[in-house]
DNA sequence: TTGATATATTATAATTATTTGATATATCAT
DNA sequence: ATGATATATCAAATAATTATAATATATCAA
C-alpha cells in the first residue's frame, strides 16, 4: 500500500514525535497498574495523606509511599507536607479524561478474556 | 484522617473494583508504549497492513507482527486477512480519547523531567 | 512444485518493574 | 532526650517486558 514510505509523517499527518511518545508512553505506564490507578482515582476526590491512602487501598505504608512518589516523579502528582504529614493530590488534572475513559471502557464487571 | 476506614467504598464512592482496575490497567500498559502509541495513531487513520504499519513506523516485521497481536489480544485492535495480508484497525474507539489526552499533554516539544 | 511474499512464532538475552520486609529519617509531644 | 507517629528509602527476590534474530506458516503466481 504505503509499502515505500520512508518517512511517515509525509503520509501519515499529525503524528507525534518519538521523543513526546516515549514520554507519553512513561506517564501512561505510570498510571497503568491497578493500585496507581485506584489511587488516582481517590485523589480526585481530594487531598489525602499517605496513611489514608494506604488505609483505603489496603497496602502497606511503604508500597502507598513507592506508588505515590513515583506518580510524583512523573508529574501526575503533587505534595505537600504539613509537620509530618504529606498530602498527595492530582497534578496532572488530564488524567481525569483517562479515568473517565477507562471507567467507562470497563463498567462493572465485564468477564473480559 | 480517615485512617481506620476498612472499606474504602464507604468512603469513596464511585471506585472501580479491583477486578476492573486490573483489567484497566492491563489496556493501559497495553497502550503505553511508545511504538504501540505510534501504530495506535496510524490505525485512527484507516486500516493499513501489517508491512505498511512496519513501514511507517520503522520496525522490523516480527516487531511490528508483535505489537499488532499483543493489541489485538487485549481487544485494542482488530485484523481482518484477505489472501495473504492481514489489515489492522482499532477496535476500541475509545482509545481516541486517551490519544487525544496525551496529544493534549505534551504538545510538540515539552522539556519534562 | 518452486520461489516469492506476508505474516506469525519462538527462543534468548537484556532490561525493567513489582513486591516485601527491614530500616531510616523527620517531626511532634512529653 | 524519649517514645510515638508519619513518611521515605533500601535491598533482594521474583516476575514481566522488551528487543532481536532465526525460523516457521500460509498464500500466491508461475
Amino acid at each position: 500500500m504505503i509499502a515505500s514510505a520512508k518517512n511517515f509523517a509525509t503520509v501519515i499527518p499529525e503524528l507525534m514525535s518519538l521523543d513526546q511518545l516515549k514520554n507519553a508512553a512513561e506517564c501512561l505506564k505510570c498510571a497503568a497498574h491497578p493500585h496507581r490507578l485506584r489511587i488516582i482515582e481517590i485523589l480526585f476526590q481530594g487531598k489525602f495523606t499517605v496513611d489514608d491512602i494506604a488505609g483505603l487501598c489496603e497496602l502497606s505504608q511503604p508500597a502507598t509511599s513507592g506508588h505515590l512518589r513515583l506518580m510524583e516523579a512523573k508529574g501526575l502528582l503533587k505534595s505537600t507536607r504539613y509537620g509530618r504529614t504529606v498530602y498527595y493530590s492530582v497534578a496532572e488534572p488530564r488524567l481525569k479524561g483517562i479515568i473517565e475513559c477507562i471507567q467507562d471502557c470497563f463498567p462493572d464487571q465485564q468477564p473480559e478474556k
